[in-house]
DNA sequence: TGTGACGCTTGATCTGGATCAATGCGCACA
DNA sequence: TGTGCGCATTGATCCAGATCAAGCGTCACA
């Protein structure tokens, strides 16, 4: 699962950005989880269950499919269900009264919807492509914290992970340049689909729109379309299809400051 | 502690900021704190602590107090000591190679610095103020946490409501106008200090430069400077020695948006 | 009672990115 | 084979906030 075949051309990326999105229905639940076969197992939530410890968690959760464009959470939303994302793409995102908004993050395969473990959420969740997720009560979760302290820490471990790249984005929206922001924004993604896939390949898949990463970074879509575009005259990186290839990688190292 | 003596006179704020300094003695240790008059132990991470297990913390802590200026801790440094902070303030930053700084946050009484746990630290602490901080080995924190689940669930709380300001403040960085996010910083300021002191006062102790509060919010020194000066020439706030006080709260509570 | 360092303020000017305004392009559906 | 809609691109212009450049007040120390 999320395997790129990797080749030389552009259509790799489509193969990449395809294969994330499992079928375009609309949210519907399938009862029994199989650990066994689960793809981000190793790298989500659940890689600190032992294999005797898989039937707990199965019987606690919910194979959910959401659509493109539906919203699994509302910011204003009591926090009932968490979320284990098993494939597709969502943005985590707030918004201001007056429209103004600002995307948190993109919740990625592995990732974990409610590790703060609180009772309201404090931001919107919305599927950018058909996703797939491994859905839990709120208070099964709450009860198994409550009884395994090993998956506790392991809910710390990752929300202290969660604390670092808000950190590292706050940096990123305080103090970089337009260009700056762009080249780190693609570094950070290549590395997220590189975990994810296990390869690490130029190609990296942008399945959110020019408006959803203007939003993330503080940028507007005029920009960010402007200065990709100039990446690509400057051959820095090809535009293709559902996202971009880096041609030049010592360019965004340099780019990006501090890493 | 940290109460302020509430007169109408500006003496007041200078007063609280005093009260905040414990005294100028360079980084030295006292073996030996008495938990049961420590003043922000019903906030910190020590809250959840019964009487009965005050022993326990008072064995792994010892008392170190840090001149203005000092660096607790560097963003290279490997972690080896956690804080617990009982006066003082100190910034929390990222620098960048060139010398843009980023400032993460402000650390005040009651806040925890290693809330993550790791094993390196990725940002420096600075202390803005004298301080005195409540000093653990990590490994007895380690050890700590390891045996009393209730320990590691507030660090996880702590640590959640950590990334939820963190959070707020990306926002604020990425779509807020200069003037929104100074107001906003104010609020969030006199939010803080009344949580820590008791009273909701309209004085807002500011013991961080003006440098510090632009490497914050994202700006430069001379455009804080103009926006908090422009508010006072409006009326919305008076500058005084340490800080501002703050004469039209209803003019904040509108400026800043989605609070 | 200097004097020099430091933090803050204020004014003048500049500019990176926002805003305003078309235009293009691909795809779903008639 | 149209036609309309949603997104991305591109150009022209604007402006909020950065940059550049003086002051100014206060405090430590000579």
């Amino acid at each position: 699962m999320l395997k790129v075949n990797e080749t030389k051309t552009p259509q790799t990326v489509a193969d990449h950005a395809q294969i994330v999105r499992p079928h375009p229905h609309c949210a519907h639940h399938i009862k029994g989880d199989d650990c066994r076969v689960c793809q981000v197992r190793p790298l989500g939530i659940c890689a600190v269950l032992e294999p005797d410890e898989w039937a707990t968690i199965e019987q606690i959760s919910q194979t959910v499919h959401f659509a493109e464009r539906d919203t699994l959470v509302s910011e204003t939303d009591e926090c009932t269900h968490f979320y284990s994302i098993t494939a597709g793409v969502a943005r985590l995102i707030r918004h201001l009264p007056d429209g103004r908004r600002q995307v948190m993050g993109f919740a990625l395969p592995s990732d974990f919807l409610g590790l703060s473990l609180g009772k309201t959420w404090s931001f919107s969740v919305e599927a950018i492509t058909p996703m797939t997720t491994c859905r839990f009560a709120r208070h099964a979760i709450v009860n198994l914290v409550d009884q395994k302290p090993h998956f506790l820490m392991r809910m710390h471990e990752m929300a202290s992970a969660e604390l670092n790249l808000a950190q590292d984005h706050m940096v990123l929206l305080g103090r970089l340049t337009a260009e700056e922001k762009i080249g780190t924004f693609l570094l950070e993604m290549r590395r997220r689909w590189a975990r994810i896939d296990g390869h690490t390949s130029q190609n990296v898949p942008l399945p959110m729109g020019r408006q959803d990463i203007a939003d993330y970074l503080g940028l507007t879509i005029e920009t960010v379309s402007r200065t990709i575009n100039q990446m690509q005259r400057a051959r820095h990186l090809v535009i293709v299809p559902d996202g971009i290839r880096l041609l030049d990688a010592a360019y965004f190292e340099h780019l990006s400051p501090g890493a």
